[in-house]
DNA sequence: AGCACGCCGACT
DNA sequence: GTCGGCGTGCTC
């Protein structure tokens, strides 16, 4: 719907008025961080009433004016750029997309994460919304061109029964749309097997006319009755009554709700959420992705119905913009949804939930490089509202703020029906090899496991460890296929039978010999591929489901993967972090945790915090209602403490620990890591400006107390692209400005013609 | 980043 | 003579 030159009508006295504000300052798209800044640009007369904050337009950008996209900021009367300003060319928006609240929020993430504020606006529309990646094509709505008859019935009836022989499809045309009224031209045709000439002749004829309808598509939901509120029971009301009072105060805040798996956080959400409605106020709910499934959507729409909008990754773009649109028109006052729906625009906001806040996915790796709580703490200041972070294994940051007064903090009693903490048990794998067994089953596990087969219980068991990949080795002299362009070995995927780069796409197909040595090719299975096999000989023929990214896409998604765990059964389920998330499951009796210590020695400072959390998390899935749980631990470091922590499932004391570690270690939350990255081709110079890098940094830190800067590092995967990446880590005192000092630095840098070819990007506490 | 301008070497 | 290599500089 652009809005182009054209007549529009405008009083004198408007005119004489608005010419005095005819400069829009404007966030154009594609430019790099160094050189974003609002631009000036005329509003040509008829562009005037059309040219307003939160309309994209586009602008003649460059030397090579070449048409660009933006977005309008403001409208103001004069511009202190000394040059000729160009014009607007058009508008792109009837109305405009964003708020001024969203304008100063995007403002604001260029400051905080480094980003464009074009990114940032990127970041907060659908994706449908924008052009096509061919650049002139964009996503339309989705109309529905409904017709109907243009003359009376009678009438139409008449002409039917004169174009019988004549124009026998425009006959039926008509005769259908007498008896049905009106109907959408697809179906229309469809039903009387008619033409789109044949239809287009009674429309030019003026019997029949047509119009387009926006159709809301959206993704399936029940529409039945809504159920009653879930009761909430005596610990849920008291920590409900808490939160609800903050929310009501004047500068709601932030709240952390406490709760171990199954102790009812969803039902406090929902009442909350319900409460505020009543009070006409729209809530956000976040979820990490995993835990939004087709299931929990049904919960939530089974009590709010339509006022549910639903924004995620897997719908349609023109599904999420019609969810989008919902929101913005007030039709849908809640959204649900993964990490970017904190951008969601619910009208007049009272509440965001984030739910496991300690979620590594609500931190967005690519620009704009922002964390969804760092946004939703920022809307909620905006507009009055409270933010509530729920977990089972709260972010030590957030605990941190708990307890320090900064954030209103909440506890939700034991578990579902008071189900005891299941028996956990911590097994010594270095004794297990000296006892001659080098399996990944201890014998203790494999007891367990036996005499839940002898029950006819389930089992979980978790393997610590990131999606390791499946490989190509040779047998004979090692070696492994590489990526030419990327410091990684190539993935074999099964499907297509090729050999894959995660990081860069590359594609080939393996050979028939070693192209080393001509030996034999082998391939190397995923961690749970081996389990699998280790399993199927100590318990054969046991059923067992393996849940990796192969079974899972082949079984159609986690959920219908999980299904079938549940309705057949199944005696034993092993997967990665997966496992650990999710449905509850209560004939789950025994987790084993296959190698408790691999995600502790990552090195960075959330290693022992992310350990914590999954194993805590996996051993909650065990026992549930009436059967108690056990669980196995095996670890190659039984001392550990974090490891006896997690199986007392004692969050304080890991608590109490860690923000010990971080304060002696300056970690956040007592510090803000800024980190700047930078990637070329040159390795060397690249190392360069990252001592550049190293030297700015710590010039501008000397001004600050208790600031260190650390690095040049090299990324774990030195190499992408064939560029190579190297960081350079700023520890600093939160509030002490030097967010600053790192924007001057990449301006700077970028523009020194040293570091011609060398890209240079900043991050906010970086997830590796 | 993207793009044009400009100043040198190879070629129809 | 001119096509095109990429070094240099600018973006309202």
């Amino acid at each position: 719907m652009a809005v182009s030159a054209g007549a529009r009508p405008r009083s004198r006295f408007l005119r004489g008025q608005m010419a005095e504000n005819n400069i829009a300052k404007i966030a154009v798209s594609g430019v790099p961080f160094q050189l974003d800044r609002p631009y000036d640009y005329t509003i040509p007369d008829e562009l005037h009433g059309a040219v307003k904050p939160g309309v994209r337009v586009t602008v003649p950008f460059g030397r090579a004016n070449r048409p660009t996209e933006g977005v309008v900021l403001a409208v103001v009367g004069d511009s202190s750029f000394e040059k000729k300003l160009k014009p607007v060319s058009a508008a792109l928006d009837g109305e405009p997309l964003l708020t001024p609240e969203q304008i100063k929020l995007a403002i604001w993430m260029h400051e905080r994460f480094f980003c464009t504020v074009h990114e940032a606006v990127r970041a907060m529309l659908p994706a449908g919304l924008w052009f096509r990646e061919d650049g002139r094509r964009r996503v339309s709505d989705k109309y529905v061109e409904i017709a109907r008859l243009a003359v009376p019935a009678e009438e139409a009836a008449e002409a039917a029964e004169q174009r019988r022989r004549k124009a026998p499809q425009q006959s039926e045309l008509l005769r259908t749309l007498c008896a049905v009224g009106q109907a959408s031209v697809a179906e229309l045709r469809e039903f009387t097997g008619a033409s789109a000439r044949s239809f287009k002749a009674l429309v030019e004829a003026g019997f029949v006319e047509t119009e387009s309808v926006q159709v809301f598509r959206r993704p399936e939901r029940a529409a039945e009755a809504r159920e009653p509120l879930p009761e909430l029971t005596e610990g849920q009301k008291r920590a409900f009554d808490g939160i609800l009072a903050m929310a009501d105060g004047k500068k709601a805040g932030a709240a952390l709700l406490f709760g171990v798996t199954g102790s009812g956080k969803t039902t406090v959400y929902i009442r909350l959420i319900a409460k505020l409605l009543e009070r006409g106020r729209g809530s956000l709910l976040l979820v990490p992705e995993i835990a939004l499934t087709p299931q929990m959507l049904r919960t939530f729409t089974a009590y709010f119905g339509d006022d549910i909008a639903v924004l995620h990754s897997s719908l349609s773009a023109g599904e999420r913009c019609d969810e989008w649109r919902r929101l913005k028109n007030g039709e849908a006052r809640v959204a649900i949804g993964t990490r970017s729906a904190v951008f969601a625009p619910v009208e007049n906001l009272g509440l965001i939930i984030i739910d496991e806040e300690q979620e590594d996915t609500y931190k967005s790796e690519n620009a704009p490089r922002y964390h969804a709580r760092d946004v939703a703490k920022f809307r909620c200041a905006q507009s009055g509202a409270l933010l509530l972070l729920g977990s089972a294994t709260p972010d030590v940051e957030s605990r941190y703020y708990a307890a320090e007064g900064r954030y209103g903090y909440f506890t939700l009693p034991g578990r579902f029906n008071n189900m005891a903490l299941p028996e956990v048990e911590i097994v010594d794998m270095k004794r297990e090899l000296r006892r001659g067994n080098g399996g990944s089953i201890s014998a203790r596990l494999g007891e367990e496991l036996e005499a839940n087969l002898g029950r006819g219980e389930q089992s979980i068991l978790f393997l610590n460890r990131r999606g390791a990949n499946r490989l190509i080795t040779c047998v004979d002299c090692g070696y492994t296929y590489r990526c030419p362009n990327c410091s990684v070995s190539l993935t074999y995927h099964s499907y297509g039978r090729k050999l894959m780069c995660h990081q860069c796409g590359y594609t080939r197909r393996p050979d028939e010999r070693c192209p080393e040595c001509g030996g034999h090719l082998s391939y190397v299975g995923t961690g749970t591929q081996k389990l699998e096999e280790e399993l199927g000989e100590l318990f054969p023929g046991v059923g067992i489901l393996r849940m990796d990214a192969d079974t899972v896409s082949a079984a159609g998604g986690h959920d219908a993967l999980l299904a079938r765990f549940v309705d057949e059964r199944v005696p034993i389920l092993i997967g990665t972090q997966m496992v650990t998330k999710g449905l509850n499951f209560e004939n789950v009796t025994l987790v084993g945790v296959i190698s408790a210590d691999q995600s502790l020695y990552a090195g960075d400072f959330r290693a022992a915090e992310r350990t914590f959390s999954l194993i805590t998390q996996v051993i909650g899935r065990s026992g549930r209602f009436e059967r108690p749980g056990r669980a196995v631990i095996q670890t190659y470091t039984p001392e550990n403490q974090v490891i006896r922590q997690a199986a007392g499932q004692d969050y304080e004391s890991f608590y109490a620990s860690e923000i010990e570690m971080r304060r002696l270690q300056q970690s956040p939350p007592f510090t803000e890591l800024l980190a700047v990255t930078m990637s070329g081709a040159d390795e060397a110079q690249v190392l360069k400006c990252a001592s550049r890098v190293r030297a700015e940094l710590c010039a501008a830190a000397s001004r600050a107390d208790g600031t260190r800067v650390l690095g040049p590092a090299p990324l774990s995967i030195l190499k992408v692209n064939n560029k190579y990446r190297y960081r350079v880590t700023l520890c600093a005192v939160p509030g002490s400005g030097l967010r600053r000092a790192v924007a001057d630095i990449i301006v700077r840098l970028s523009a020194d013609k040293e570091f011609r070819g060398v890209s240079i990007y900043a991050d906010t506490n970086p997830l590796d």
